[in-house]
DNA sequence: CTCTTGATCTTCT
DNA sequence: GAAGATCAAGAGC
């Protein structure tokens, strides 16, 4: 399914907490065409995934433990978590303090630090620089260091498109519960996401 | 192009 | 002890 963000909000302006207060299922189709930079590297994000608390595929679906306490405190920080042992994920946690849902960034297309990019990722291609959750945290340096850290304060930046994008929504990718849910969101034709274009 | 498998470790059962 | 919001490399077509 295709729509426009355009009704965002907040176009052009700076994101607020408020932003990230609202339902994630608002705000992760709004973060479509946003730039988010970390230290100066980063560019468009073109793929997100929505997991909301009452989401059996979302981490914050049996309540808080641990890992996941970051996901219910207050919207607009990072929960970054471990996956397969390997990579480190980065989600923004949305909602009202104590709910636990976030978005989960999936894909950027580089525009800033490329070459910064480049060097942490070891490859050239720059759809394979930040295509996937896995690389996009590489590329940019974020780890669990900046655990709970607020993306609206450096050395993250993000700021909303001046104006509003074609948003495609589809079934999220690599989870084994909830399949049907509509919840992943990309770009509408970019070649930056981490898996070909979805089937609209 | 698609499919399969190994890597690696935290979390939860 | 198994599963997991992943990635890269290798085999096969």
């Amino acid at each position: 399914m295709i729509e426009t963000n355009s009704r965002a909000p907040r176009l052009g302006k700076r994101l607020t907490r408020e932003f990230f207060a609202r339902s994630v299922h608002r705000v992760a189709p709004e973060l479509i065409g946003a730039t988010m930079l970390f230290e100066g590297a980063g560019g468009v994000i073109v793929e997100v995934e929505a997991y909301h608390h009452t989401d059996p595929a979302a981490h914050s679906y049996n309540g808080p433990t641990p890992r996941n306490l970051v996901m219910f405190g207050p919207p607009g920080f990072a929960y970054v978590y471990r996956s397969y042992g390997i990579h480190w994920c980065a989600n923004v946690v949305c909602g009202a303090e104590g709910v636990g849902s976030a978005v989960l960034l999936r894909a950027v297309e580089p525009t800033s630090g490329i070459e910064r990019m480049r060097a942490r990722r070891g490859v050239d291609d720059a759809r394979l620089l930040a295509g996937g959750p896995g690389r996009l945290t590489q590329a940019l340096g974020i780890t669990d260091a900046h655990h709970g850290a607020e993306l609206r304060r450096p050395p993250f930046a993000l700021s909303i498109a001046e104006r509003g994008v074609e948003v495609v929504t589809s079934t999220r990718i690599g989870i084994s519960r909830a399949l049907e849910r509509p919840w992943r969101y990309t770009l509408s034709g970019s070649t930056f996401v981490s898996r070909p274009r979805p089937r609209a």
